[in-house]
Formats: structure tokens, C-alpha cells, sequence
DNA sequence: CAACTATCGGACACTGTGTCCAGTCATAAT
DNA sequence: ATTATGACTGGACACAGTGTCCGATAGTTG
């Protein structure tokens, strides 16, 4: 599939990509400079984009798809970040989880104007939402295990059941959208310190 | 002001009252049965209601106006169930900031219609988007009241940041969320369970 | 009975969506 | 150099939904 998807026939030497790339950066630049995400119509893009709008329908089946697509980007990114404390030879230190949260804000401040779209297409399209739900599901399984892996290990807290490690990440996921709205990187901090000593207090024995 | 509404000229006894609530009522039963807000078009809602798809504009200026409307008439049942535990005298009991999270999760049994439509509408429409925020900001200053005061009786901990008391408020409204699409009861326990662990861990010395 | 007024029901202009297709044009194959 | 290819254009189309407007209708009140 791949080879006959890239065999190049007429323009350019990727024209597809360069194509999807003009797409995804207006949107993101319509999105950066102050624009929601419902509020830009597939014409609004495809001038930002300088393509005719059919070309859009060319490319992505409708909005959900770009911003599927733009989410699958970050996505890595992120399960990324939260590797930095789930793979960490000792996530029973303070400092691995706190930096674990400051790596996962990061992603969420270099990539907000993705995750407000995401955030705000998932309220009502199915598909982005089953996609976004996926990825909260991932996480919570990755929270469960190290919560169950220190147990096992002895520095985690025996009572904390496996829907701790759910709604911690819940906690998280909002907190760092909520991150966003704020600009002062000094508030920044201390909303990052304030998921740290949640988390460890509901985790560390 | 309301003398002059409530007089009521032609047709029965209280009329506006009455088609708004006929209005609420079917948008209710139309979310209930599965639809998205999203997905109901005023036509749709009219038809539904038994009235005319321009009486629906005679008694509210848009579909966001009616969330707003059904919001109000939640946000106060929610906040009383948070007063269970806000203006508790024991609020550094267990017991009790357990009931008082089961309250709050009972409201999101209750009106889960609403809350879906409110979480959703929010995303997109600035107008919701404010009153929840609204809602929010009002119970996250309660929150690090009590944290507060609890610091001073010397219950709470001292190394709680009042950020911490945000971060909390807005895990308890996501897992609250999270909690309509879970059938069990036993599973919503273990959910409310889990708060109430994240929550006493997190505030108490 | 007459005045009032909420509701009806249909028309209107408008915005946006997704599809379709004939025409253009740069490129790759011959 | 010529031709075939296929991505892109740009405009038309049908469709769905929104919010406004207005004449007609019908029930209530004085």
C-alpha cells in the first residue's frame, strides 16, 4: 500500500505530506492565534492553508480526521512524558514524579492549541472521543501498574485501590489543561507541586 | 418586574411556565434516550415539546440558553450536597467528607442529562464555558476555605498549597463525569471510595 | 363582544457541510 | 517532444440547521 500511496506521479517529491503539513499548520496557527476550534469552517482553513476547499475533502474525510490526526502526533509525545515516571527505576521518589508532571505539562503547553481542540471536539464527536478515551484508558492501565508494582515493593500505599490510580489521572489530565489558561510560570509551578503532593500522598506509604 | 411577567393575560394559569417546562422536560427524555445535545436540533425539540420550532425562540434565545437554564437549576442542589461538607463541624472526619462526596455524586446521578449537556456544551459555546467556570471557581474558593480553616485548627495538612484544594475540586467533577458512564453501583462505591481516599490523604495533617 | 397576546406555521436569508465534476497544469513515462 | 497521469481548482449542488419575521388563529380576559 505504503509504495503505491508514494509513488510520486505528477508534482512535487511529497506533495500529500507538504499538503497535510499547510493544513495542520493553519489550523494550529488559526487555533494559536485565538480562534476555537468550532469556530474555524473548513473555508477559514482552506485559505489559511491557500488550497481550495474541495482539497481539504481530499485529504481528511472532515474536521474530526485533522484534529485525530493532530491528536495521534501528540499522543506519543505524551505516553512519552508519563514514561519518565512508569519506567523509572524508582518511581518512589518525590522528584522522578514531579518531573514526570513538569515533563507531561510541557507537552501540553507546547502542544496546547491541539489539546484545547481535542478537549473541546471530544465533547461532542464520537470519534475523537473514542480515540481520546483510548488514551485516558492507557494511562489510567500505566497508573494501575506502578501503583500495583509498588505495593508489591513496599513503598506504595496498601490501601490505595486501583480507582485511585484512575482518578489521579483524571486529576492530572484536567489540571494540565487547566495549566494552560494560566500564564505566570511561577503559578505554573506550584499547580505542578500541587499535583505532586497529591499524588504522593495518595500513592506513598 | 415579576408582577408585570406573571400577569398573566390569555391562555391558562401560567402559561410560560408551563411551555418551558413542557421545553425542559422534553429535552431531558431526548438526552436520556441516548441523544447527544449536540445532536438535537431545535426542530427536533419542538416536535418533542408539541410546540412550534419559533415558540422555542419566544422563551429562550438559543439552545445555549436552555442549558444555562437547566445548569442553574442543578448548580445549587450540587452546591448544597458540598455544603454537607464545607460547613460541616467535623469536616476533618472521614465519615464525612465521605457522605458528602457520595452526596455530590448522587446530583450527578440525578440530573446526569444535564451534566452530560453542560460538560459537552461547555466545550464550545463561551457562554456555558463561563457559567461552568463560574460554578468551579465558586466551589474551589470553598475548598481551600476549609483547607484553610482545617490548617489553622491544625487538622489539615500544613504543606497543602491552596492549589492543591483546585486540583482536587476539579477531580472530584471529572471522576464525578466519569462515574455516569459506570452501571454498578459497587464500581461507583470503589469510585467514591477512591475520592475519598485521594481527597483525606491529600488534606489531612 | 372586543381587545389582547401567545402560539402557530411557513417563508426567508444565512452559514456551513460534504459531494461532484469539468477544466487546468506540472510532472513522469515514452 | 509528446502524451498520459492525477492532484488540484473553483464553482455548483443538495442538504441541514439557525435565527428572524409576520400574517393567521384561537383562547383569555375585561
Amino acid at each position: 500500500m505504503t509504495s503505491i500511496t508514494r509513488r510520486r506521479r505528477s508534482k512535487g517529491p511529497d506533495t500529500r505530506a507538504a499538503v497535510e503539513d499547510a493544513i495542520t499548520d493553519a489550523m494550529t496557527r488559526l487555533l494559536t492565534s485565538g480562534h476555537t476550534f468550532t469556530s474555524v469552517s473548513v473555508e477559514d482553513l482552506a485559505k489559511e492553508s491557500g488550497i481550495a476547499r474541495s482539497t481539504f475533502y481530499m485529504h481528511f474525510r472532515d474536521k474530526g480526521e485533522l484534529v485525530r490526526r493532530l491528536m495521534k502526533r501528540v499522543t506519543q509525545e505524551l505516553v512519552g512524558a508519563t514514561n519518565v515516571w512508569f519506567e523509572h527505576e524508582h518511581p518512589e521518589q518525590r522528584v522522578v514524579l514531579h518531573q514526570a508532571l513538569k515533563s507531561i505539562s510541557q507537552v501540553y503547553i507546547k502542544y496546547q492549541a491541539i489539546m484545547l481542540a481535542v478537549s473541546e471536539t471530544s465533547a461532542y464527536d464520537p470519534d475523537v472521543a473514542a480515540m481520546f478515551k483510548e488514551t485516558m484508558m492507557h494511562l489510567m492501565a500505566n497508573m494501575r501498574a506502578v501503583l500495583k508494582g509498588g505495593q508489591k515493593a513496599g513503598w506504595a500505599n496498601a490501601d490505595a485501590s486501583p480507582e485511585v490510580a484512575d482518578a489521579l489521572t483524571w486529576m492530572v489530565e484536567r489540571c494540565c489543561l487547566q495549566l494552560l489558561t494560566v500564564q505566570k510560570p511561577a503559578q505554573r509551578e506550584r499547580m505542578i507541586e500541587a499535583l505532586t503532593h497529591v499524588m504522593s500522598r495518595a500513592l506513598y506509604a
